[in-house]
DNA sequence: CATAGTGTGTGACCAAAGTCATTACCATTG
DNA sequence: CAATGGTAATGACTTTGGTCACACACTATG
């Protein structure tokens, strides 16, 4: 019987893995996901195309994991983003200029192409992306916590629970950012972001 | 020297180009598009390969073609049923009725999974999806006019023209439409549009 | 130490989208 | 009626994502 994770195999199965994913991270970067074939990640790697498929479900999964690897970045700039606001702002004007920082982050340090992209993926039933969509998504947590402190502050409604709330924005944020990858050239993210909410945001009003 | 557009070879190729369209729309009617190749959808023509490509770019173009063909149904249903509201009802309700319907018609006639393949369709930028986008569809010129209707009976803000109103509320629609589609089967399209309605709606009041 | 069992790795193979050199066909021109 | 020229159609071929039966290496067990 077997059991327990071996360390030396384990070892071996890991700096495979990592082999696989530099490649691809180097080349995607390079060339764009599109231009990157399978074979040509693990010519690059120096293994074989069973291998990579015993690490990673497709291709498109292997790119999400980059995605996700890159969400977690963007989340800590949001983070971070939030701390130099000040507090005395309104609820509505701290929404606002998170909505700008997202935008300005998915259109200068992700890039729009990348976006959709990974919006195909999402469409794509075969992998699993949770981790950019979760409700778990600190992204979710940090807009809740705005719409809280809202709330406490009195300018926010209360018949709808912050979860919630967050969840419409965010979701409003990506529709938007789905409709510009779709109209690119045409749009422009930040503009339409802020237009949005200077809609949406008075739905929010006590 | 050639010219003119000779009847006997046009119409030759139109037959060819309706043979295939219509074997198309039959085999994925009843497989959906994801089973269904263009061997087996040149096979049920009776032409070949080369011949598909002669007449439509891609197998996603293709499939463009026929939701496109679909989307004028839509719009034209919704448009009838936009004739079955009555007048008095205050802007909002039409508003919320509306969304109502076209959320039905979504996952009841066209089915998320085709607005999947539809979606991931728009983000290939190979291909020429317009129509169903377009700010010339009649869907827009039908939030148009009921907005400008509210804004006549001063239920509507007049700082924003309400062609841009339009754009917003159909934007939030296909948003939403696009989040159920990744979140399938977690989410409920028209609970979600509605429940979006409210906040948006609230953004648009005088 | 032999043996069995399992996670890792291999590469030939498959399916399906899309390409392209070539052919078939037909209308125009001389 | 050739000859010409251009569009429609062909089908073998290429590319590429993904599979699978098998081989290998390593660990735990008797």
């Amino acid at each position: 019987m077997k059991n327990k994770n071996t360390s030396k195999r384990q070892q071996r199965a890991i700096e495979t893995k990592k082999k696989i994913y530099e490649a691809a991270k180097q080349l995607i970067l390079v060339h764009g996901v599109e231009n990157v074939s399978v074979d040509s990640i693990v010519e690059a790697a120096g293994v074989s195309k069973g291998a990579f498929y015993v690490h990673f479900k497709s291709k498109d999964s292997l790119f999400v994991t980059l995605v996700n690897d890159y969400t977690n970045i963007a989340d800590l700039d949001y983070r971070s983003f939030l701390l130099t606001i000040s507090d005395n702002k309104s609820t509505f004007d701290i929404l606002h200029n998170l909505a700008e920082e997202i935008s300005d982050f998915i259109e200068h340090s992700i890039g729009l192409k990348n976006m959709g992209t990974l919006y195909k993926a999402h469409l794509s039933k075969t992998i699993d992306t949770t981790s950019a969509i979760s409700y778990n998504r600190e992204l979710y947590k940090i807009f809740s916590e705005v719409l809280e402190r809202g709330v406490n502050k009195g300018e926010i409604r209360e018949d709808i629970a912050v979860d919630l709330l967050a969840k419409h924005l965010i979701l409003a944020i990506r529709g938007i950012t789905f409709e510009c990858c779709i109209r690119y050239p045409d749009m422009n993210l930040k503009e339409e972001v802020l237009n949005h909410f200077n809609i949406l945001l008075y739905g929010l009003k006590k």
